[in-house]
DNA sequence: CCTGAAAAGTTCAATCATGAACAATTAATT
DNA sequence: AATTAATTGTTCATGATTGAACTTTTCAGG
């Protein structure tokens, strides 16, 4: 009579996912919170972290990089642009391709960024070991292979 | 002269927490496309799996537990309501709450759904031992409770 | 009682993200 | 060469999410 025989509740592997998503948005929340005074939410971010550390990417590559369309970055890339954070130059020798850059002051403001996400990372991460926080991370790339290898034969590599 | 003399990216756990991150959004994207047949969103599937699990609750808990704000309950319930998936009835002994209950039909979409879950989760997490699986669990929950407790003394309690 | 504070839910305007349709450029095929 | 593919980025309509202002109901103090 009781359909709920098997709760997906009682598969631990469920349960520790579940886990795992709730420590995403709570981390979401207070990274939104911890950059509000700089006047940035995580996606801006995810986009200046990026360029930061691969100067010159194109939007398309930028957007495999995030999973998030193109559109998204045409929407919000102008805002960043005005605000003079970053610049995006035609490439020449493929004049369909904008390459992006941070600015002088994009720069720095990214950097600032970054370290208050590493203090709030380290703030959370800072209660499990170093080799506990390794685990982690490989069953997570292991999670990250295990889904985008099976279902979709595209999507481009997202290194990481 | 370099600037970028300590990138995060060198930080153990930032990294990991990147790759946490990716892993999260990976998974949203497959669930989103393995749910469509169904006609649900993972915002959709949050909702009737916690009325499922939790019978009876408020939408003020349940936006607690979601970690949403109330307005976005007040949005999206109407439509779960006119589906046929859920009913709402204001409870008698304090006439302002609403109480959430899956109809059969709700309770039986919500079983399929869950199952859906189940089946990618288990899928991407089957590349990881069990006792693996636990210790993500373990740090993540640790995770939650470090950002939780510090910066806001507030907050209901989410019960995992 | 009764007035004011608190809580649950709704509404509304603003913001964000998405996918489809589109323009411009380059690549491929014949 | 010339026509068709494919790729990059933009635009636009749509749905999702938020926070602030608001209504209704309950609770607390006097």
């Amino acid at each position: 009579m009781n359909k709920k025989q098997a709760l997906p509740w009682d598969n631990p592997r469920f349960r520790n996912w579940i886990v795992t998503a709730r420590a995403f948005q709570v981390m979401s929340l207070t990274l939104t919170r911890a950059l509000q005074g700089l006047d940035l939410k995580p996606p801006h971010l995810d986009i200046l972290a990026n360029v930061y550390r691969f100067p010159g990417i194109s939007q398309q590559d930028l957007a495999n990089k995030l999973l998030v369309g193109r559109s998204n970055l045409s929407m919000l890339l102008p805002q960043l642009e005005q605000r003079g954070l970053i610049e995006r130059r035609t490439d020449p020798d493929d004049r369909r391709v904008l390459r992006l850059t941070l600015t002088r002051s994009g720069e720095a403001l990214t950097e600032d960024a970054l370290a208050i996400q590493t203090e709030v990372i380290e703030r959370s991460m800072s209660t499990s070991s170093p080799e506990e926080c390794d685990m982690v991370g490989d069953v997570m790339r292991r999670m990250v292979l295990a889904l985008t290898e099976t279902p979709d034969p595209d999507r481009g590599d997202p290194t990481e």
